[in-house]
RNA sequence: GGGCGAUUAGCUCAGCCGGUUAGAGCGACGGAUUUACAUUCCGUAGGUCCCUGGUUCGAAUCCAGGAUCGCCCACCA
């Protein structure tokens, strides 16, 4: 055996440990009746993506939980993908032909798909080799991509199902259009953001009569469109007007002025002007009043189907020609700050333009009905509990969904059109898995495929059971579905996983899953979120180049409570980075004195039983805390154990063991590192198993991914043995505390201790143990005294059943100890008076529990006692 | 306008069902090279648990109201 280096070295560990369990097949899982299954399917990342910090949390999360699973036995199958994401992938790609020179257009439809596949080839495997280095034990046979044959055939049979159902539709509606990426929008696609802009006021004049109906509006451009003013119905300002006209300024269209409830008579003057195709509450409006509904601009937003001066402006300058000619005219009133919420393309951040517009949409309501049941029958549950409300208040308020996009990157429609039974007023519309030959109607040919193409969640609300081979009823379907754990970030519910419970439902009956695990955003220090614009991005790649995987995991792990945002810096890494290198060198320890004992440890010391009764309850507590989700919690207490007891304590006493002890002693010390190892694999992947191959027992597995996770033996849970070693580290811990209080000087060895106790068994035991006392506490000699009251010149420490009396020979100050003790002495009067108060409260004695007053009672009595014992030594000190 | 979350040490956060003297990591300060690890060890300081009221024998914890910050949803043009 080679010794180990004395630092771990991430870099000479992880490329190598991950190949070889990629080609032991350890991250495969297939179709097994003896087994229960356990599946995740990863939420695809865009096929453009590179890994950040939101990507490592989140599959760091879900390689724990599968590598968890497995551990547990579990036919653990986590399946990879990714996304073809239209609207972004087809922006890079127009980026890369600009660069050229070219548009897609120049190009045509045909040559631009063929780039963008040619691009997925070169670049899409990116982020998948990035959470190859997260470790992520993926099983990679299955790897998915939203747009491969077996996928695409999902789509368009759910499509055709759909329609057949009644469920889709084509229609004329308003819609979110992003006039930079020239697409429909889905409402949540277009979030809005809260935008400093003007409310512009205007005076329409009256067609009949004198006077004039000021209006207010943001978009002075749209007005151009208007077919209508409205007011409120009991607006007595503006009673004697309904039914009237108003002139369109600088156009002198005749406008009616209507009357409906939607107007707000607080806002602005209380009368709108109306522009049925511009606006979403114009569009009801004007079907309603049955208005005209005039479109005035083009798919990139310029300016079209007015008059001549405006005609062919973008809509921003033809807003500042009509202010300086409405102003011009007299008519222009007011102009005021105003901020309100615009709509944002998710993908380029443009203000979108609402927009009337022919597109497809879902009717959602029948398919949201068993996604609603399922949530609050708890078929389904979020972790934390709390986005469940979230999730079903959108859900019972849930909009169509447009799914049309004007792009060319993604799945098109399968849609034909007739044109000849268009003619003749006939619907003219096939919709089929397979192009058609000919209308079934008319049989005229050919027919015309529509142009657009399905929004890509149209393919990843499908993912869960896709990915699995459906509409193919294969032997995976029926294993692995439904999966079992979803992980993903709060922005992504409405999205994706409300759509994705639907569509469960929709095709399989089934739910795609049965618990949501929601994360945090992972933030910079400030609580901004990270993004490249802000330049506050940590890049996890470079985190594993400089900390490793495992310190990069560890880290986002513990960094928050699940569900909680984490705001990260960077010298946190640090932290998980000296943990791995801890564990190592614990290891480094044992093996440095020869090859792991392949012995069963024997609870010899009362080090040992207290090790392995702390390692029992380690094991309890990590398997709860997983089963319950609460990453941290599990990661924290692992690290509880292993710095702090098994380092601190155990070693350092391990050094200090009876030489007839020693063999015992270095079999618990590998078996508490063993079970450790495999308790934080899921969290540490690459350090545990480097280590664990060097602790594993013989004719065990040869990997610690697929050993058995670990059980508590109840038998080794030793209460008495752990209240007897914490007393131990109590006296310890005093004598340092006291010579570190009273500086003494590091090379000034306390010649002796005395530990003082009324019960006999106490200060046997530390007679005992008086090697492990002078080591760890710096002392020469350890007695353990009845009374030693009569020293002189020595200090105390009182604690829970034993007093610790240092004689300190000269070194000390006693003026300094006399004020210590004062202090301690008044800290415990304070506790006396409280607890008192507490007891002598009737109310106390007759209302709290038993077993609280008696509680209650030991303190104040121990309390007591300690009072004594530092007033005795206080006289002492005096008398000197 | 609704909803959700947060507010605890200088910083980042734990703290389950109410019950001793509220914890950790980092940072600060002092000390240490004794048998793995200086990516180490030992120790110390530092708190009005956001505020106000209520429930209770007892509140960081439960309830009500408020403040501040953040997020989500919503057609005030």
């Amino acid at each position: 055996m080679s010794a180990l280096p004395p630092q771990y070295n991430p870099k000479d560990v992880e490329e190598a440990r991950y190949q070889w369990w990629e080609s032991q097949g350890f991250f495969r899982a297939d179709p097994d009746p003896k087994r229960t299954p356990y599946t995740i399917v990863i939420p695809p990342p865009n096929v453009t993506g590179i890994l950040h910090m939101g990507h490592a949390l989140n599959n760091t999360i879900q390689d724990i939980l599968i590598r968890f699973a497995r551990m547990q036995g579990r036919n653990a199958l986590w399946v990879p993908g990714t996304d073809h994401a239209g609207i972004a992938t087809q922006n890079v790609v127009e980026k890369a032909l600009a660069k050229e020179g070219k548009t897609r257009q120049d190009l045509g439809r045909e040559a631009f798909l063929k780039r963008v596949w040619e691009w997925k080839e070169q670049y899409g495997h990116t982020i998948l080799y990035q959470l190859k280095r997260l470790g992520a034990s993926c099983d990679w046979r299955r790897t998915r991509f939203t747009m491969d044959e077996g996928l695409s055939e999902a789509v368009l049979e759910v499509f055709v199902r759909l329609y057949e159902k009644g469920l889709i539709y084509r229609g004329n509606y308003i819609i979110n259009w992003c006039p930079r990426c020239q697409t429909a929008l889905a409402d949540e696609e277009a979030p809005r953001t809260e935008t400093q802009g003007k409310l512009y006021h205007i005076r329409y004049p009256l067609a009949e009569g004198k006077g004039h109906i000021e209006v207010a509006t943001t978009r002075p451009e749209t007005m151009l469109g208007d077919t209508a003013v409205a007011v409120h119905p009991k607006d007595k300002r503006y009673n004697a007007l309904i039914g009237r006209h108003a002139l369109l300024p600088l156009v002198n269209r005749k406008l009616p002025i209507i009357a409906d409830e939607a107007v707000d008579r607080e806002f602005g003057t209380g009368a709108v002007k109306v522009t049925p195709a511009h606006d979403p509450v114009d569009f009801q409006l004007g079907k309603k009043h049955r208005l005209e509904f005039l479109n005035v601009m083009t798919d990139d937003a310029k300016m079209t189907n007015v008059p001549k001066p405006y005609e062919g402006l973008d809509r921003l300058d033809c807003r500042s020609k009509l202010i300086v000619d409405l102003e011009k005219t007299g008519v222009l009133g007011a102009i005021d700050e105003h901020v309100h919420n615009v709509g944002h393309c998710y993908r380029c951040h443009t203000a979108v333009e609402p927009r009337l517009s022919p597109q497809w949409f879902v009717r959602m309501k029948p398919l949201a009905q068993p996604a609603i049941k399922a949530v609050k029958n708890g078929t389904i549950k979020f972790v934390p509990a709390r986005w469940t409300k979230v999730y079903l208040n959108w859900m019972e308020n849930i909009q169509d969904w447009c799914i049309s996009r004007q792009i060319w990157w993604g799945h098109r429609l399968p849609v034909w059109y007739c044109d000849a039974c268009r003619q003749r007023g006939r619907p003219g519309v096939i919709v089929s898995k397979t192009p058609p030959a000919s209308c079934p109607t008319c049989k005229a040919e050919p027919l015309r495929q529509d142009e657009d193409v399905l929004d890509t969640w149209f393919s990843s609300w499908l993912w869960p059971f896709s990915t699995l081979g459906w509409p193919k009823q294969t032997k995976e379907l029926a294993a692995f579905y439904p999966t079992d754990t979803l992980v993903t970030a709060q922005e992504i519910i409405f999205f994706w996983v409300a759509r994705m419970i639907m569509a469960g439902y929709f095709c399989m009956k089934q739910p795609p899953f049965t618990t949501v695990s929601i994360h945090g955003t992972v933030r910079d220090i400030t609580g901004k979120k990270m993004s490249k614009s802000l330049g506050n991005i940590i890049d996890p790649l470079e985190m594993i180049g400089r900390y490793g995987t495992d310190a990069l995991r560890y880290t986002l792990v513990t960094a928050t409570a699940i569900g909680q945002d984490i705001f990260l810096s960077e010298e946190r890494f640090a932290a998980g980075r000296n943990f791995a290198n801890k564990l190592w060198n614990a290891t480094r320890y044992l093996l440095s004195q020869g090859p792991a004992p392949a012995s069963v440890p024997q609870a010899q010391t009362i080090a040992d039983r207290w090790i392995l009764s702390r390692l029992q309850r380690t094991v309890k507590q990590v398997t709860a805390a997983l089963e319950a989700m609460l990453f941290n919690e599990a990661a924290s207490g692992l690290y509880d154990f292993l710095w702090h007891d098994v380092c601190d304590w155990y070693i350092e006493i391990s050094k200090y063991v009876q030489p007839a002890e020693k063999e015992n002693s270095r079999a618990v010390l590998a078996h508490a590192l063993e079970v450790s190892m495999r308790l934080l694999h899921p969290f540490m992947p690459f350090v545990t198993e480097e280590l664990w191959q060097q602790l594993r027992l013989a004719g065990s597995k040869p990997s610690i991914m697929v050993s058995a996770w670990p059980a508590p033996d109840k038998q080794l849970v030793d209460t008495k043995a752990e209240a007897q070693f914490e007393r131990f580290k109590a006296v310890v811990t005093s004598i340092r505390t006291t010579r570190a209080e009273l500086n003494v000087p590091s090379d000034h060895r306390t010649p002796v201790v005395w530990v003082v106790s009324k019960d006999a068994a106490i200060r046997r035991f530390f007679d005992d143990h008086k090697t492990w006392l002078q080591a760890l506490a710096h002392v020469h000699e350890v007695a353990a005294l009845q009374d030693v009251r009569k020293q002189r010149d020595a200090t105390t420490a009182v604690l829970d059943g034993v007093e610790v009396v240092i004689p300190l020979g000269g070194l000390i100050d006693v003026q300094k100890e006399t004020k210590r003790l004062q202090q301690k002495a008044a800290e415990k009067m304070n506790d006396i008076a409280r607890t008192e108060a507490r007891l002598n409260n009737p109310q106390f004695a007759s209302k709290a529990p038993v077993e609280v007053i008696e509680q209650t009672r030991n303190q104040l009595a121990q309390a007591q006692e300690t009072l004594k014992k530092l007033h005795e030594y206080l006289s002492v000190l005096q008398s000197m």
